[in-house]
DNA sequence: CGCCATATTGATAATGATTATTATTATTGT
DNA sequence: ACAATAATAATAATCATTATCAATATGGCG
């Protein structure tokens, strides 16, 4: 893997949002400081990241990817609202892919858990 | 909800397969016997049936949508090799909802667990 | 039964997210 | 500094899915 400034910008970038971004709004907020930029390299190198373990792709929240600078092990809680991310901890349910294992004999070399519902700020502003 | 041979079609075909097909393997298999079944349509019966609990959108596995005659609770595993769905029992990680509560106040309306691996006979056939 | 309101269909255009292509530019080792 | 190779920007292409719409089917009611 080759360095880029483009690739240090991405990166640094996700690290500032928290948020868990999609492709497009990590397009957004670098395109203010680097109008240059395109899209396919945001797409290209997130994806190289999130290969080589830097970064975390989530999928299966909603239709489109989201992008986490964190790589511990954790789970996601989405807005069904505002469509915001959230971290769960890991130790709701701890060691799943042992679990699964032992049950059925099958091999789990990764695992996601998607939670859905309406965060408390679009709970209060909703009423 | 009027009443419609395409969905009871459909459905029908659904509890057939109980591999969790996507909505592209279904209009394979129906388009043999009713060749002029739309995709629009299996798209949209699909959905119809799943947002009324009678069959399961299966969301997250890969990038597209699978969908499951069983309505109880329950996980699945995808191989990564062969792309095939298994079931994988709810007792394995039980109320995570009501979990996720205790922990972090957010209230879960539903969640889905996509465990990614290689199943048992390809890691056989891969040797 | 026949009529009407309405749901559904089939065909296809449109959309949205993502990936592929390609000529050009940047990086790295020697 | 040079050559080999990786990365970029711009954009076309792809894939899954949804929207549109004229034609057809369903179900209730007089």
């Amino acid at each position: 893997m080759k360095y880029s400034k483009q690739r240090e910008l991405i990166l640094n970038s996700l690290k500032e949002n928290c948020s868990h971004p999609t492709v497009e709004q990590l397009y957004e907020f670098i395109h203010k400081d680097q109008p240059t930029i395109s899209l396919a390299t945001i797409y290209r190198n997130l994806n190289q990241l999130a290969e080589n373990g830097i970064v975390k792709k989530i999928e299966g929240l909603d239709n489109t990817a989201h992008f986490d600078h964190q790589t511990h092990d954790h789970y996601h809680f989405i807005c069904k609202h505002c469509h915001q991310v959230f971290d769960i901890p890991y130790d709701i349910a701890p060691d799943l892919d042992q679990k699964v294992k032992n049950t059925t004999g099958l091999n789990v070399t990764s695992y996601d858990i998607a939670f859905r519902g309406i965060c408390k700020n679009c709970q209060n502003s909703i009423n």
